[in-house]
DNA sequence: CCAACAAAGGCATACGTATGCAGCCACAGG
DNA sequence: CCTGTGGCTGCATACGTATGCCTTTGTTGG
């Protein structure tokens, strides 16, 4: 195991350390012959350069951080496999620019260990998970006081912090409340959490509340019940609004996973999908299409979202000031609408 | 943006670099006092240790890289939930241990472009996904050559290469069979790739053939098919099957994403389950309760598995030579049966 | 035939940290 | 009062690379 340094290489094709360096960096100034002699030597030897001298001597890392924040829920919980095309698309993405990835997932209600340390060890940060989102607002403060680049994946609000990429949340909701009402529902009901803590989730309900506005209906707040994106709480939202005797046709569900868990409940009150109440989900994740009946729902293409956070964060590294974007946002219709 | 130094906050406390280094580090050679002193100016500053330099001179990173091998099918694969469960697990260890993880996305197929351990970027390697496992067995050889501490998720089998890691795929193959028995049934399909790309699979159905042969029946070659793991592969094994006009009444399916696709040809058939033909899966994936009936499978503890990877890597670090480890698999038994 | 110039590569050094070694000081034992 | 010992800290240096600057060599024009 005795390393294979520059020098090796330079003894073998006999010349300096720092002609190795040139040649292999690519630097013009280096002839032809030499390089062609720098790079036998380099491959005989299977010579690879140490990425921590390099990085130590350019003052850069070549290195892009992700965040991944959790829900604080106890246990096992069930991570959105959203993320997961997300984060393939990105490590794909950086590996094509020549970047590494270091991935390091947080309890939003712990410690937020990282920050400076990993800004350090990073050019750049990503941050991306479900959260209280003004829970780590100031942390985002510390961040640009530091001067560190980040993108975030989120909802885009004017006058945020860092560069925010996000899916049209609002227009997704939009196209889902739409698409019932032209189905014939009227008394269409809202399941997820809206408040300031879950901005997406808040777009969503206002695409919910928007489009019945637009069709001279009116968003019931009777229909509306809180539940964060996880099964239990969706069933348990549905049961409360069953058990509450609210007359309803139709439910848009802030996520997939919450649709599921109303369908459930649904299912056990008798009530048949989409016959007597259509089902609208949001995020098409793989289970949505092995519901039955199989679930409608919005999607978001997880991938490209990962390519373009990577991208945008690329761009921050290279001194632009990339706009915050909004990716679109796609109805599926399956069966139960 | 101004880098703040080991020097910087040895001046502020009035020490020496050195100094400031041995007590950041916990070196019981320094004074209680003087390691006060310089944790305050290491906090007023927000110092913090750069690891390009601090690993450069300890000549070790304090990183894991995880390298997770995707299947090479054409484009959107749908990545098993049950490797993103084992990721966040694996990163929390890491996180706890003290070091950081470095990911890359490999196609298995193409060129395995990482080259973590000879760029100095990580201590150790852990190897995961899916994929043939006859077409990385030699980049195995090349890292054992180089002297490359790794882990990998897998079958395990007698004189691998470095320690592997995996479920008990031949005990989960035999509970699923032999509950398949005890239900009464008698004509028990496979469904999976059984090759020795796949030792995984082999395993599982290694446990197919020798469950029924406990039971004095005969593992009948004519009701296997083979499927990768994918829902559209289930689906066209189990057309296939019926097609076939063969009798059976029951199916182990070699994942749970195979199962669906098998049920869903099932439903299309006409055939009831569990009625006419019991179906269990592998993996226990969130998406085996959704079905209907809900799926009975065989869970494998993803999060557990990635803490045993973990720790089993730093044992080797260490210098100790970890025996490979078979985790157990669980028998979950639902209304598919 | 000499000066001017370009091309190519060597020399020296800096990046920030960790550690072997030596030195200093205080205190205890003789 | 001198020497030995141990606790603490400073000095010097090495890790492997990248780059500014200078030297060397070869070429060209006057």
């Amino acid at each position: 195991m005795a390393r294979v340094t520059s020098f090796d290489i330079a003894a073998l094709a006999g010349v300096s350390q720092p002609t190795v360096s040139r040649a292999l960096s690519g630097n013009p100034a280096v002839s032809a012959e030499t390089r062609a002699r720098v790079f036998a030597a380099a491959e005989a030897l299977n010579y690879k350069v140490d990425k921590n001298a390099s990085n130590l001597r350019r003052q850069a890392t070549r290195t892009l951080a992700l965040l991944f924040f959790e829900d604080p829920a106890p246990g096992e919980t069930q991570i959105n496999p959203f993320f997961l095309s997300m984060l393939g698309a990105i490590t794909k993405r950086c590996a094509v620019a020549g970047y590494d990835l270091l991935i390091s997932f947080q309890q939003l209600s712990g410690n937020w260990h990282v920050d400076y340390e990993d800004a350090r060890r990073a050019d750049g940060l990503i941050l991306l998970g479900y959260g209280n989102y003004l829970e780590y607002l100031p942390r985002l403060e510390q961040l640009v006081q530091q001067g560190t680049h980040f993108v975030r994946w989120g909802s885009l609000r004017p006058g945020q912090l860092g560069t925010t990429i996000g899916s049209d949340n609002l227009g997704g909701g939009l196209a889902a409340t739409r698409h019932l009402i032209e189905r014939g529902r009227r008394r269409i009901a809202f399941i997820g959490t809206a408040n300031e803590g879950a901005p997406e989730f808040l777009d969503r309900c206002e695409g919910w509340r928007a489009a019945q506005a637009e069709a001279g209906l009116v968003a019931d707040p009777a229909l509306m019940r809180a539940a964060n994106s996880s099964e239990e709480e969706g069933y348990a939202a549905a049961r409360d609004l069953l058990a509450a005797g609210a007359a309803f046709d139709a439910i848009f569900c802030v996520s997939d996973l919450v649709a599921i868990g109303a369908m459930r409940a649904l299912a056990e009150a008798g009530r048949h999908v989409p016959d007597d109440v259509a089902v609208v989900g949001f995020d098409d994740q793989p289970a949505a299409s092995l519901t039955s009946p199989p679930l409608t729902t919005v999607a978001q293409d997880a991938r490209h979202a990962g390519t373009v956070l990577v991208e945008t964060l690329l761009d921050r590294l290279r001194g632009e000031i990339p706009s915050p974007q909004a990716l679109p946002a796609r109805l599926v219709v399956r069966g139960s609408s």
